[in-house]
DNA sequence: CTCGCGACTTGATCTTTATCAAGTTTACTT
DNA sequence: AAGTAAACTTGATAAAGATCAAGTCGCGAG
């Protein structure tokens, strides 16, 4: 591992407070390495045996049952997913596949439930992560059973903006198709919600979504701090 | 607090392993109370004052946006509530209020924070619960994204009937509007899918539910390991 | 016991979402 | 630059779910 990689997942909160021993055993046990686009990392009903990081590129999490398929989350740089497989040595409940190119972090998970045990910094992040996305899920499970498809995009739009800087703008970083399923509705509807957010102040064109009015954007959006964090 | 039920906390996975004097220290600290039926315990968007455990009745979590109401999960003995909301020191995403006259347990959330830090097998002890909360919750999101409102319900029989012991019948323990809530579903609709399972071997007689043809109802329900647990 | 209220059911209708079937655009390959 | 395949859009239709409006049932209060 280079040494760049080696400082950008030392200052992450799951590590910035681990012994220096501890966190050479954890990345000296680990692998750092590139994935093409579109690749399975992980299969849902596998047992865990890493603890993986997104360094670079982004994952998408998704489930499949009875022929269909729905995207759960996408993870973005720098942040570690399937820790609570990891942590309980159960089978994953979600697949993983590269939405672009990646760079993915992978700890043997014995290795990480070792350096638990003895280092009581690591196991404060490991919780604290491991609560945060809780209530990412939570929050998910929220925007599903409250709010309709074209509200959820609303809102997601308005976040990835923000995430973006607040430029009225959002770029797509990867196919509407996974979008529709990231929200929770069809590639079809996907379509008709963004041509109807036109009366709501939102204008597309191919990938970018331009956000022109957004007082009107935020009425019909409705945002709540306890759905959308 | 009674003996009997210092002992019960004292068994719990959360509790079982820590040392007597870290244990002290949680249960002293905490306070045993009685809620009536219908109680709110907590309200979402407030700061987390203790660690709740249901140790007799039932506990209803649910979130409002928007002039709806939908309910996330119903706690039963003996379960804690709320921890990645103490954990984290985080506003609750949630409310809770009792379906039944309940006892429940309220440590200090600081207290249990503090013993976290000093007690290796008690900070075991919360990531694996919190880690099983997790896994419950991605659950839920996929039983919602991936099936129809009917196919929860027949699931949620199953489920229930295994519960409680599989005698092909099901007692409901609180409201059908309740359940047609948790199940993210009208009451009405709850109605009509009770009605529409008789097709599929399932015969209901008020708050009983009777499995007369419990292959018929699986063949329906396409129960999923991944989802149902 | 019966009255009345709330929970539940049933039916009609409307909204939301999915599905199916063309088209059209986009982007990549040769 | 033309050809092609995939992604995306649009329209028509169907299914799933919500809402509104009566009912019916069951249980507790008086």
């Amino acid at each position: 591992m280079r040494q760049s990689d080696r400082k950008l997942i030392r200052a992450l909160p799951l590590f910035c407070d681990v012994s220096e021993a501890n966190f050479a055993a954890l990345v000296d046990a680990a692998f750092l390495q590139r994935f093409p686009l579109h690749t399975t990392l992980i299969n849902e009903g596998d047992l865990p045996d890493f603890l993986h990081i997104v360094v670079e590129g982004s994952v998408e999490m998704f489930c499949a049952h009875n022929g269909h398929e729905t995207t759960i989350d996408i993870m973005r740089p720098v942040t570690t997913f399937i820790l609570a497989a990891v942590v309980r040595d159960e089978a994953y409940l979600k697949s993983a596949r590269t939405l672009s190119p990646a760079q993915i972090l992978m700890i043997p998970a014995q290795i990480v439930r070792d350096v638990f045990d003895r280092d009581a910094s690591f196991a404060r992040a490991i919780v604290n992560e491991l609560a945060e996305r809780y209530r990412t899920v939570v929050r998910s499970l929220k925007n599903e059973k409250l709010r309709t498809s074209a509200e959820r995009l609303a809102n997601w739009i308005l976040q990835a903006d923000a995430q973006q800087g607040h430029r009225h703008s959002v770029e797509l970083a990867f196919d509407k198709r996974t979008l529709a399923s990231r929200l929770g509705m069809t590639p079809e509807n996907l379509s008709r919600n963004l041509a109807m957010l036109a009366k709501h102040g939102v204008k597309t064109a191919g990938r970018d979504i331009l956000i022109e009015d957004s007082s009107a954007l935020e009425r019909f959006a409705k945002p709540n701090a306890l759905i959308d964090g």
